[in-house]
DNA sequence: AATGAATGAGGTTTCATTCAT
DNA sequence: GATGAATGAAACCTCATTCAT
């Protein structure tokens, strides 16, 4: 039996739709009748294209990671040098997040609430993206440009977390929060420099941060 | 009407059990039965101690946010060094983390979703939280001992973000995860040690990091 | 067994209470709580006067019939004229909800609601008093002052009914109805004016209605 | 959004099933799911179509005051002579308690207990349907068919409250009740006996009361 | 007698999901 | 493909009633 031939296109309005509602109101907090409505569809329509509520954002994670994870293949191959390679992925995820916050606040919040998220598949494929800022770190490492002190998971938990929370306290309190008196510009480059900084070793002689290419 | 009297250890017992259910199940993924099951209570005895399911969220942040705020206010108290500050906030939250997981994980996960949370009051208390590590930050900025290149309040985030990034994965892969290999002391250290030394002045004379009391 | 002794001045403590919150709010409308707060006392203590909520409203309706049962006979007693004691009875409606009107709403509204007012006995209490006026029609009947062409519980439900729309004008729209700008006493007399020349056969010579007494 | 189409056969499927309900076992006696089992219908269903229990009564009620009204309009137009008018709403509510006891049921014993009956817009619609036979007392009284001195709101509570008092023994007490000795027509035109000749003047020369058409 | 903590049946309402059209 | 009427499980919460103190 062949998979029945969907629409393309309005399986991705779908998923736009429900990113943002679930953004706004979280994943329990909404209903799939407002994601139907948000997407200017009737919401049994949606079971054509997802088998369930869960699916949907199960949907989300999987094909926003499988960008992330392409994205840093691109990097490993577009940049040597480590500290480049991690000035690079930080950006793009600012960019992403200013691209769509709602995107990201999905990812951050919702999914790990999810039962499924901690499916065996689901969780390798967590753990691969986890392992894209750590791997650079490794690599950093060897070149002796990073001290081996640091974990390079921890290191990645490091990098991810403080985005994260940067990137919260934008989703979250957009009106008032002090990271709007700075720019995402300069949230990028200090946790750059901070992280960076924080991981050259002790010995190391004069090697300045490297300039973004 | 006077406040009734009720017994404070039984809101305890239930404050303990919600904590303990919400972190398995998810505060929307839990049903107010399964935590008095968990309180060995009828269920509807939670209502003679709290007005709603919402309320019991919000108690449990605002309790234990008091008790951070007081905790800060003694680090102050008890230390001069910026650096010993910070040192003893981180250690104080992975401890609480070991001693009660769960609340972490309900602090982390489930009150960010709730809408309650975003209140004028909640959010008051929120950013007190936050600023406790930031004025630790700007203290060590004017000694000289932290680089004013770096905004507080990002460095907050940046310890806050990377401490709660890596108990998630104690918390949600409590199995598998990197970290397991690694001690909670050696998580503790290294996350330290990248943040103060992130966060040292360039032209910093050998200043090491201070050792801890 | 003797029958416990048991406070008769708390027990119409509690009668009175619930008249008054069963009025206010209607009997499904209120909690046990609610009566119990009104009269100041626990509420577990009602359950040791009344067994249930439903008895308390029996008890209401019961013990007020029997006041209304013993007025009749006294009014038989005290008049000789039917008009009189029909004027009388009418009379001593309003006064009864000048005094209580959360009384007669409760009697009026709340108790034909419950299930056990239907009771054989409960029914049979209720005839009772509502043969009260159709017996003094019946009388006056006799006599040649009333026409027989109408039956006399028929001219009860007349009395009874206009009385009680009448009165629940007062209580539920106490602020802007008609009967506000007529008096309790106009209402009254009006009431009678068209019961008892309605009844007054056509060929009564010049009978005029008896001066009060 | 424009208003969902809705079945309207079905709305009313619900409305009549309501009604039966309410009348059986009152208006908080009774669970939606009775209703919904009356109208062989998934409870759910009712909320497509009202939105709350509550709208369910309160829709009984303005949609059939405004039958009510309509039909007082109706009879002023197809007669001239008050009592005539009279006679014919008085038929007209005994006629309708005929067709549907449970319907009059519900508007005397189940409506005024909600607490939304006493909203500005359902007592405007309440105090017009008591005023229908207000206007006609008022005409009678300009015309010289009426003594003057009763207020004629009150004739108004006089009639309605007789039809409802005699209705209620008939729905209340099916069995046993003296009413069902004489028949409806028999009620109907003693109680319009009594009214009409108790609001005719004294002086009225030999006037008699109008033949029904 | 008096209290009010504790219980849990049962209510209303929501909403994911199905399915006839 | 597309719709939205229909379903009913399951949640939150209330409150009459019991009972230990």
């Amino acid at each position: 039996m062949a998979e029945p031939k969907l629409n393309l296109s309005k399986r991705n309005l779908i998923l736009k739709a429900a990113v943002k509602v679930f953004a706004q109101q979280g994943y329990s907090g909404c209903r799939v009748a407002d994601i139907a409505e948000e997407a200017g569809i009737a919401y049994g329509l949606i079971y054509r294209y997802f088998p369930s509520k869960d699916d949907l954002l199960i949907a989300i994670f999987q094909e926003n990671t499988q960008v992330y994870l392409k994205k840093i293949e691109q990097i490993n191959r577009d940049y040597f040098d480590p500290r480049d390679k991690l000035r690079c992925l930080v950006q793009y995820i600012f960019d992403n997040f200013q691209k769509s916050p709602d995107l990201v606040k999905v990812m951050t919040m919702d999914i790990p609430m999810l039962n499924r998220f901690h499916d065996e598949e689901n969780q390798k494929l967590y753990e691969l993206s986890l392992e894209g800022a750590a791997e650079i770190v490794r690599e950093g490492q060897q070149m002796g440009l990073f001290s081996k002190k640091i974990t390079p998971i921890m290191a990645s938990y490091m990098l991810n977390g403080s985005v994260e929370m940067a990137i919260r306290q934008y989703v979250f309190r957009p009106q008032r929060n002090a990271l709007n008196e700075i720019s995402i510009k300069e949230a990028t480059d200090q946790i750059l420099e901070v992280i960076i900084k924080g991981l050259t070793p002790a010995d190391s002689k004069g090697l300045k941060v490297a300039p973004r290419p």
